[in-house]
DNA sequence: GAGCAGGTTTGATCTGCGTCAACATGGCAA
DNA sequence: TTGCCATGTTGACGCAGATCAAACCTGCTC
C-alpha cells in the first residue's frame, strides 16, 4: 500500500452516519430510521486528513469513496507539463472519489485545503447496501447525477464566460454552498489561494486578484486576504445575467 | 406531455440487447446470457430522432435515459442571453440523460446531428432491475463515473489548453472513438459545424477554421469540408504533450 | 441553372487576459 | 526583534484569440 494511503488516524466512528448533524446534506438522504442504522454498519471508518494531504492521488487503486464529515478540499488533474486544472472545492457532506469507479483507479487528486475529516465508504459494500435499501441507491445515483450537472456548470464558465463573470458565479456558489450549512451567505473565508481560485476559473492568479479588485471598487464585495464579505448580491447576480460586449 | 417528447416512432424491438451488435460498448457489459435477457425486458422500446429534432431538452421531465443505437448526438446548455456552451458530442453505444437524475428534471438539451434510434431505459424500472442484477448495477455506476472523468477532461480542455491543444485533443477522441466502434481511426466525417466543435472547445468558429488550416499546411491532417483525414497521428499528440509558452 | 441559405474560409483589426516585473503584506522561525 | 518565504497586489506591455468584414463554397428550391 502507497505510503500516503496509509489511513493517517482511523477511529471507529464516535458519532453514527444516524446521529450525524449533516443528515440531508450528505448520503443519508430520505432513509428510514431503520435504514440509517443499517448505514451506521456501512460506514464505520473515519479518516483524518491534515492540511495539506492527500485524500487520493491519481492512479491510487479505487477502493471508496469518502464523506467529507469536516473540513474543505480540492479535487484537481495535472499534466505531464505542471499545468494544473483544479477540478472543484468540496466541502461538508460532500462526496470525493466518484471518478475513480468507472477505471477502478483514482483519476484526479483530492487535496485537503484544512484540517478535515471524511468517513470512508467502501464501495463494493455501498453497492451490496444499495441493493437492498432502494432509497440509498437512489439517492447515490442523484449524487452522481448532481456531479455531472455541476460540471456542466464549470464548462459554461470556463467556456464562455468572461473573467469578471466566472469569478461572480464562483462566489455566489460559494455563498450559497455556504447558507445551505447554516452559515453565512454573505460571509466567509476563502479556503483557496488566488492560484488555485485562478485554476478553478481557467484564469491567471493576477486577473483573479484584478477581478477582486475591481468588484471592491465597485462596492459589490469587501476583500481582506481571505475573507470575502458580499455586499451587493444583486448586483454580483446582475454580472451574471447581463452580457455586454 | 409536450409535443416534443411524443415518441416520434416507437417500435417494439426488431433486435433485442442480447442481439445488439453494439455489445461491450453498451450497457450490457459483463452480463451472462440469462441476465441479457432480462435486459431485453428492461429496453423494449426504441425512439427514432432526426437530424435537428431534440431527444429532450432542459427542463423537461426526466424519466428515462437513453442509449444511441444508431447516429449522433450533441448536448448543450443556454444561457439566457443566448450564449451556448456544448456539452459533449455522443455516438453508438453511448449514454444520453444522466443529467437529469438529480433534480428530477432534464438539464440540458440532446439533439441530433444525423438521424438516430435510440433504446429507451425507463430509469425506474433501470433501478429496479439493477437491484437484482449486480453486474447491472456495477456497470451503470461505472458508465456515470466515466462521464464524469471525461467532464474532468473537457475542464482540462476549457481551462488550461490553447486553441491548437484543444482540436489536436478533440480529433484524437473522435478517432478513437471511431476506431472503438470498428471505423477508420484515421478517416472520418464530423457531423457538427465548426459553429459547434468552437462552442464545445470554448473557441470561436473562426478560430476553429484556422486551426484546422494550420494542420493542414503542416501536414498533420487533409481537410474537406467535414471530411477528416488524420495523416500524422504522433504530430497531433505532440501537439498536446509540448506546451510551447 | 439562377438564386438563396447555411456553413466555411480568410484577412484586418481590436482587446481581454496573460506575462513579466516590482513591490506589499503577513505568518513564522530563529 | 529581524529576516524570510509564500502569497497577494498593481502596473506596463504583448499576444492569442475575438470581432468585424468580405468572399466563397455546396446543396437546395423554384
Amino acid at each position: 500500500m502507497p505510503a500516503h494511503l496509509v489511513p493517517l488516524a482511523v477511529s471507529t466512528l464516535p458519532e453514527s452516519c444516524s446521529q450525524c448533524s449533516l443528515g440531508e446534506l450528505c448520503l443519508p438522504v430520505g432513509l428510514s430510521n431503520n435504514e440509517l442504522s443499517q448505514l451506521d454498519q456501512l460506514v464505520t471508518v473515519r479518516r483524518r486528513v491534515l492540511r495539506g494531504q492527500h485524500l487520493y492521488r491519481g492512479d491510487d487503486p479505487f477502493e471508496a469513496i469518502y464523506a467529507i464529515k469536516t473540513g474543505f478540499f480540492k479535487t484537481d488533474v495535472l499534466l505531464e507539463d505542471g499545468r494544473e486544472q483544479v477540478t472543484g472545492f468540496q466541502m461538508a457532506g460532500e462526496i470525493l472519489g466518484l471518478d475513480g469507479i468507472g477505471t477502478e483507479k483514482h483519476t484526479c487528486n483530492a487535496v485537503a485545503l484544512e484540517d478535515s475529516e471524511v468517513c470512508v465508504i467502501p464501495f463494493h459494500d455501498l453497492e451490496n447496501y444499495s441493493r437492498e435499501i432502494g432509497a440509498l441507491q437512489h439517492h447515490f445515483h442523484k449524487v452522481m447525477s448532481r456531479e455531472i450537472v455541476r460540471d456542466h456548470g464549470v464548462m459554461m464558465l470556463l467556456g464562455i464566460m468572461r473573467a469578471e463573470e466566472r469569478l461572480a458565479a464562483f462566489l455566489l456558489n460559494l455563498s450559497q454552498r455556504s447558507m445551505a450549512r447554516g452559515y453565512s451567505a454573505t460571509e466567509f473565508n476563502l479556503r483557496m489561494t488566488r492560484n488555485e481560485i485562478g485554476s478553478y476559473l481557467g484564469l491567471k492568479l493576477e486577473t483573479v486578484s484584478r477581478a477582486f479588485s475591481r468588484f471592491q471598487d465597485e462596492g459589490l464585495i469587501a476583500v481582506n486576504q481571505k475573507h470575502i464579505q458580499i455586499l451587493n448580491v444583486a448586483g454580483l447576480k446582475k454580472l451574471l445575467s447581463e452580457r455586454r460586449t
